[in-house]
DNA sequence: TGTACATCAGTGAACGCGCGTTCACTGATGTAC
DNA sequence: TGTACATCAGTGAACGCGCGTTCACTGATGTAC
């Protein structure tokens, strides 16, 4: 445990990515270096080129990370709630929320491209996989199979509406309005709207 | 109008912005730099210096731009419907996202902070001026006053949609969901959605 | 258990690059008399 | 109208910097017999 002793201590790839979510976080997407995160994992500024393609590869891998726990935290919220419940929808929610709130660089990196690496295909179905915790809560909720366009558009209305109020959050626009907001009390609301008003059921 | 022959144009200030904004559109807000924007303006890389203080200078001027164009944008598509009406609330949530995907590297710039300039005041006071629009637009259908928090909660809502819809939009999200979207259908439905879940009106 | 060897995960020096910014300068423009 | 001068908006050379990436290397670890 020594920590210069451990000369292959095998850890040096997590240690690298917890480091660059750590600069993500202070510096911004962009504003991280290899060589800073080299750094900070007390390594030289080549050895991260053993467990990394380059760059962006490094940008990928704590994107694909950051998604991994945000599907993690939405699953759990929603299991601490009745199947079908108003309260489980609504939980995701705030789960997506506090996760753009905790980690705000990391939110954006998800969401941001960044590098224009949007063709990853496994950060494509990670993201597929996130949004199916909503379709699956809608679904339930509204008594439909998740394949239903009905379904569909609405967890995709809840999850703009979720997103949107992430991002004004962590830019500090929320301060633009005067209404205070509470996320659970307005979650709440929010969803109760978007899954009552179907046409023609 | 020889292009060479102007020592003094006095038009690089504007030259330089729509270089920046071409370069933020190509590489992103972060992969812009104040050497290239000179040299699409066709000028030495000393020459930005005496219209900005630094490079966060120049962004600030691309965002608050942006902005304006923003709130211009707004306003006209509100003005071509009746004051009051739903249209008018749908059309400036249609010219928000019209917005973003036109010019999807300006809007991430406006709304990314980017470089920690928050605290630009006059970029903070234009934000206020485009929510003003949404409020306005929000009050004049509800008849109440556009202090009134209810109108302010209602105005926010609407502003998470549609900035979450835009960023989805423009992140590529949008194909996750099955369901295709017409945005003016969408944007009336949700305008009507938020507008008439009046708790105790 | 001991030895030979392949592999693996680091080092550290070096490279070329483009950038942000400064500086002394220069030629064009605008103004006062 | 002409001249002297201040100002203004550029130039271009130079600086120091940190970065991404490569390279030959080395010492530790794991494996086969």
């Amino acid at each position: 445990m020594t920590p210069k002793a451990a000369y292959h201590h095998g850890d040096l790839r997590a240690q690298l990515i917890e480091a660059v979510r750590d600069l993500v976080e202070t510096h911004g997407p962009d504003g991280f270096s290899v060589a800073e995160a080299a750094r900070r994992a007390g390594v030289s500024s080549a050895a991260p080129y053993k467990h990394f393609k380059d760059r962006p590869d490094i940008l990928r891998a704590v994107a694909g990370e950051g998604m991994d726990r945000l599907r993690v935290a939405m699953e759990q919220a929603a299991a601490a709630h009745p199947v079908g419940s108003l309260e489980a929808v609504a939980a995701i929610g705030l789960a997506y929320v506090d996760f753009a709130r905790t980690e705000p660089g990391v939110f954006r990196l998800v969401f941001g491209l960044t590098e224009g690496h949007e063709n990853a295909p496994d950060l494509q179905e990670k993201g597929e996989c996130c949004f199916g915790v909503v379709v699956k809560a809608v679904a339930d909720r509204l008594k439909r199979p998740t394949n239903d366009p009905l379904v569909q558009r609405r967890a995709y209305m809840l999850w703009s509406f979720v997103h949107g109020h992430s991002f004004l959050h962590i830019d500090g626009k929320t301060r633009v309005s005067a209404a205070r907001i509470d996320d659970w009390l307005y979650l709440t609301e929010i969803s109760k709207g978007v899954l009552a008003t179907l046409p023609g059921a």
